[in-house]
DNA sequence: GACCATAATGTTGATATCAACGGTTCAATG
DNA sequence: CATTGAACCGTTGATATCAACATTATGGTC
């Protein structure tokens, strides 16, 4: 009885160290936050002296195409939520980098796309990428790289978007 | 004349979508965002019950410590900027969740630690990370979690500190 | 054509992230 | 003991992230 109550208040009010070390070591969650949060500073200091942050310039990269992409369309290739792109376009269009355009199509739909100065930033930006591309993949085992690549690809959730409901 | 002229304009105004494809299939930075926000978003989605975050489930794990660290210590840990912590610790804080205490040995630096109730809903919390930190598991082939984790802890910059000079 | 479910997006409020600057404390040097 | 450089931390301003709620447009049904 006593020593059943002493284990429970035990268990109530402390949580082992080794329990500690078991996620530390093992979460995935944290190990892709630390990961990305120092990978990021990486681009982040390479692209800072062209006024761009890592995020900034992938998604600028990414409405480099043909048919200028929706809202929905860059969200889920990023896997960010839709909500978090509408901020992170604003100070893009701000600076004249990005348009957005109803689409005649679909009312509903915002077509995104850059403009030259957009243009003109990512192909300044493109040799730094490049070689803060080669730093981090010095980083990394070679033999990884792929591998790697493809892990964070499935844990990215795929082409699919992030949420369908919402 | 006119070729190379025209070559010029066309390297200044455009960009290859090859080039955007080379940049999405192998960035590190944004293979990590992605697979860092959608994988926050699975921890969140389970610890949203409790009120926990997956950034404030693993920062209160990170203070379960025999003796309390200072922000130093834990920003290190998790490769997060100094000036991060100090704003992410104010919510848990008013919450009674974390308590700070300037270290009488070196009165710079202050001291973080769990309270009762921190220490309460992380035992809480534990069971539904086990439950998440499995299901994530099965997203990534059995044989490569040992080597991701290594990888990732590689990129994340390993012990040291993010950055001394600031 | 009115109605309704769904889809695409915007807005607000809270937290997260970091650079730049400023304040305090320590330790070493003279 | 005064000075000086370094270490540790807080604050501010800008951007990033997402849930909850609201708005507008589309397509289908009656």
């Amino acid at each position: 009885m006593v020593s059943l109550l002493k284990s429970e208040m035990s268990n109530r009010r402390k949580l082992p160290v080794e329990v500690t070390h078991e996620v530390r070591d093992n979460c995935y969650c944290l190990h892709l936050q630390r990961a990305a949060r120092a990978t990021a500073r990486r681009y982040d200091d390479a692209l800072r002296p062209l006024g761009l942050t890592s995020g900034q310039f992938s998604l600028l990269m990414s409405l480099n195409r043909v048919e200028p992409p929706t809202m929905g369309d860059v969200a889920s290739l990023l896997a960010m939520d839709r909500t978090t792109l509408t901020a992170n376009l604003k100070p893009l269009e701000r600076r004249g980098l990005v348009e957005l355009a109803v689409d005649p199509e679909d009312r509903r739909s915002r077509r995104l796309s850059l403009t030259e100065a957009g243009r003109a930033q990512l192909i300044t930006a493109l040799p730094v990428w490049r070689r803060t591309q080669k730093e981090t993949e010095s980083v990394v085992p070679d033999s990884h790289a792929e591998r790697l690549r493809a892990d964070l690809t499935a844990l990215g959730g795929g082409p699919t978007p992030p949420k369908s409901p919402r």
